[in-house]
DNA sequence: TATTTACTTGTAATCGATTACATTTATTTT
DNA sequence: AAAATAAATGTAATCGATTACAAGTAAATA
């Protein structure tokens, strides 16, 4: 193992001492040009590197940040991640990714190992409804470390979230359906105790009473958001003899489920029965039959989720600062709903 | 913020010294059984948690490892890098991801950052081809950390690495559209300055010759790996007048293209053209045309490439124990190449 | 009882960087 | 030239945990 060059070694070599180097290499004030430039130089010529883990113990402040996600290989939580890296990459943060697969028991232990490495702060997006009742979580917030939430958040009190309008998103999908001819939309929902479920069903439930449409629960399904749990809830809706003739999904992957049921059922799409998924997730664009859906903009959500953690961090206390940052959806309207067209030809 | 509990703390409440402490909550057999039971009920009761960072200074481990991928939002990649994490979290390791998003340059700051860091070893797949001659890189190894390569590697003397074996899975490939009486097998291959392009190149090219068909450089194609690049590849492929009767793409992503833009000009699948892909990401499985492609078992290699790295840095010197683990890749039929079957209805 | 041996615990240095305070040196001001 | 001020550098403590070495105490042996 070759030495690793300290600011002592550099210090030995110009015979001054430890203090001075490390005052001329953060560009003090109090050190002379001709040091600052010397030191500089023969920093650059040792191949020093700072050692980040001295410095973060010394100032308490790691420069790492946890974010905390149910997990990475979806389109959806990657681009906020990268969003996040983008913009704290130029200011000296790292990310240490933590994924829960939605295992509520990961999610406490993710917490407690980011707390125990130190993190400047943490961005989740929850999957534990129940959290705010955990000890880790008031470990956290009596920390007073930075905490925000995306995406999926739980109203806590002096913690600041960056989401999506999930109620305008379903009510706009619902309302597009509706304005497609449709007279009896399901609804694929999830878990209604997380927000963004609950809201979604919320804004399609709203739309349906503006236009008078009647609210029937029996059309709506909670399910989990894969494409097993998309078919099987489709096979029910359809086992009746009042079947539905539209499916606004909570998920894209469960919308997938429903098509790939629909279409085994010989059941038309969008003419007998349109689709409408949530997330944008790519595929919904490249299918043959492409899938419309919600945009949340997540590049865009995790941006603004970095930029009220340096607020934070900088500020110290967040208390005072709780910030609700609400983006606005976007409906990509594509074959899988375009009905009054299909019907056309 | 609320004071963060010592073991000096725990000492003073005690009235013993923090050096008694710290053997008793690290079980030093030195230590009597009534103090370590003692210090350790105090330590809980406090609500002790051991700061990583001073442990790290004072080891020289920080317990963290740097993982290197192109980008995370792929199925292929993101179980990589589960597989890490489940192999490496029971020895108390955390993983800092980073992308390159196939950015030459990131991937030398993001090798820097990470060494900036402290990590105790880190796992890439290279971005860069001609990384080895980079200064950062040469500072990685001289520093003897571990440094591991997953799927897409260099040949370096003293650097293990994890791959599967390109060659026989674009041998199988090509095997298996031959046998589909395919007889013109065009190529969408990337860059292959990479060994995993040059062998899946190479593995194609060799099953043309063992089968007696003849080998037409202008059937392969050097493009990225996406879908944009598929289409564009296949409408050349397709402009002249003697197109071919099987696409076998490196990459799903390209094997996606070239599907749309047959489909756009008409031309069946897989009876006039079969479409093989590589990586076996979800969708080739999902899509209503369901796509055959190459199972490279991320997981499993994540595993691997993690138990390797733990040997390593057990070890110390991962200089006389340079590993190459090679896992057999799967092909996974389906609908996009079964030619036969389709001709017969 | 005196002495050796075996346990336990304490003292103080260390990891590398930062910084309040003290001291020295250079420059102005009177 | 003496005194006052400013500028540059040094000294030493600090962040929290670990550990070689020293030292103390209790038990075992002579």
């Amino acid at each position: 193992m070759s030495h690793k060059i300290t600011i002592y070694d550099i210090a030995k070599k110009l015979n001054i001492t430890a203090a001075t180097v490390s005052r001329a290499l953060n560009n003090n004030p109090k050190i002379s040009e001709k040091t600052r430039i010397l030191v500089n130089e023969t920093a650059t010529k040792m191949n020093y590197k700072q050692n980040k883990l001295a410095q973060a113990l010394k100032s308490g402040k790691s420069y790492n940040v946890g974010v905390i996600v149910p997990r990475i290989d979806s389109n959806f939580f990657a681009s906020i991640i990268r969003g996040i890296e983008e913009e704290l990459y130029s200011h000296g943060y790292h990310v240490i990714i933590c994924q829960t697969y939605n295992n509520e028991n990961m999610e406490i232990e993710n917490i407690n190992t980011l707390l125990n490495a130190q993190v400047d702060g943490i961005l989740m997006s929850i999957s534990n409804v129940s959290i705010e009742k955990n000890a880790s979580f008031n470990r956290l917030l009596a920390k007073n470390i930075p905490l925000l939430f995306f995406d999926r958040k739980k109203n806590i009190e002096g913690v600041s979230s960056v989401t999506v309008n999930d109620f305008e998103a379903g009510y706009k999908a619902t309302q597009h359906l509706i304005e497609e001819g449709c007279k009896r939309i399901a609804h694929l929902s999830n878990d209604r105790l997380f927000e963004i479920f609950k809201d979604r069903f919320l804004g399609y439930k709203q739309a349906l009473i503006d236009n008078g449409l009647p609210f029937d629960e029996s059309l709506v399904v909670e399910i989990k958001s894969n494409i097993e749990e998309g078919r099987k809830a489709t096979k029910k809706l359809f086992g009746v003899k009042n079947p539905p003739d539209a499916i606004f999904s909570s998920s894209d992957w469960s919308a997938l489920g429903a098509i790939q049921e629909l279409k085994s059922q010989g059941i038309k799409i969008p003419e007998e029965c349109c689709v409408v998924g949530f997330s944008n997730e790519p595929f919904t664009e490249f299918m043959e039959l492409s899938i419309t859906s919600i945009d949340q903009f997540p590049l865009e959500m995790g941006k603004q989720a970095a930029k009220v953690f340096l607020e934070e961090v900088n500020n110290g206390a967040h208390i005072s600062t709780e910030k609700k940052i609400v983006l606005t959806p976007k409906l990509h309207i594509r074959k899988s709903s375009l009905r009054r067209e299909a019907l056309k030809k």
